[in-house]
DNA sequence: TTTTCACTTTAGAATAATTATAAACTAGAA
DNA sequence: TTCTAGTTTATAATTATTCTAAAGTGAAAA
């Protein structure tokens, strides 16, 4: 994904694309893979990566707008920190709790054979597969 | 389970029961059905239930420890705070957001057919399916 | 091009959940 | 009954996150 593409990405989702915006999605989402995160890694990794100084108040609000707008997602991991997703398409994770870090799972790679009927008068909104792992 | 159970539960896993380990553990484990709770909502039920006020220090101490000692089992809810459960076998959920509700679902009520194979040097610990309910 | 202003950034304060501290208390062994 | 390690408790500390409000800025309009 280049600049151009970064621009119109947040400009179509009424997001202004600032300086600080432009530099987050790039880093974001100029990626090949999908890239799991922490707002405080993300934090450590722009701080290590460029040289202007973005604000974690920034860094919280842009990530928020991103979710937002559909261009993050949000994956529940044990712990207390919230972990966001560049993948945006329904899948699931392994978890590694040795490096606390999340694997990506194609829809396709998990197949329910048996589910269980929603409870009264609701309907299942998705289905989330979370595979822990051990060495 | 009676209260004599109770006692034995503690005293064979190496809590001492105290006034407090008592009441609390009779609350979440003298029932038939699962029970799905916060800190925070454990702490109210029991303020509204008992006349002996209970800090909330002692509810965090005697959860983990209930916890450590394999009494509890700890769900990752999307939110800031920890759904602990007195359910400790392996078994899956339903969550309602509506009601920031969690149901059970037998572990033998879901069957996966397909599941991907563990990276490399890893194996799969547990597999957690997790179905978000809408109305 | 300059003006204008709603949107954005930012430092720092506030909040919320949880954990740590350390003094007082107590279950139960001796 | 005494003794003490384990426990409870009030309160402080910590951590992640959100709020606030003042200063800054992108971009529409003049
Ligand atoms: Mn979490
Ligand atoms: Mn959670
Ligand atoms: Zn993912
Ligand atoms: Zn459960």
């Amino acid at each position: 994904m280049k600049k151009i593409d970064i621009l119109k990405k947040l400009r179509s989702s009424g997001l202004r694309p600032t300086k600080q915006r432009v530099e987050i999605a790039k880093f974001l989402f100029e990626r090949e893979k999908t890239f799991h995160f922490t707002v405080e890694s993300l934090n450590k990794l722009l701080t290590k990566k460029s040289t202007s100084k973005i604000s974690l108040a920034t860094i919280y609000n842009s990530v928020h707008s991103f979710k937002a707008a559909g261009h993050l997602s949000e994956v529940e991991v044990r712990g207390n920190r919230t972990y966001f997703d560049t993948n945006v398409s329904n899948h699931h994770h392994f978890y590694d709790s040795e490096t606390a870090e999340l694997i990506d799972i194609d829809a396709n790679d998990i197949i329910i054979q048996k589910i269980p009927k929603a409870p009264n008068g609701k309907k299942i909104k998705n289905v989330e597969v979370f595979i822990n792992l051990k060495n």
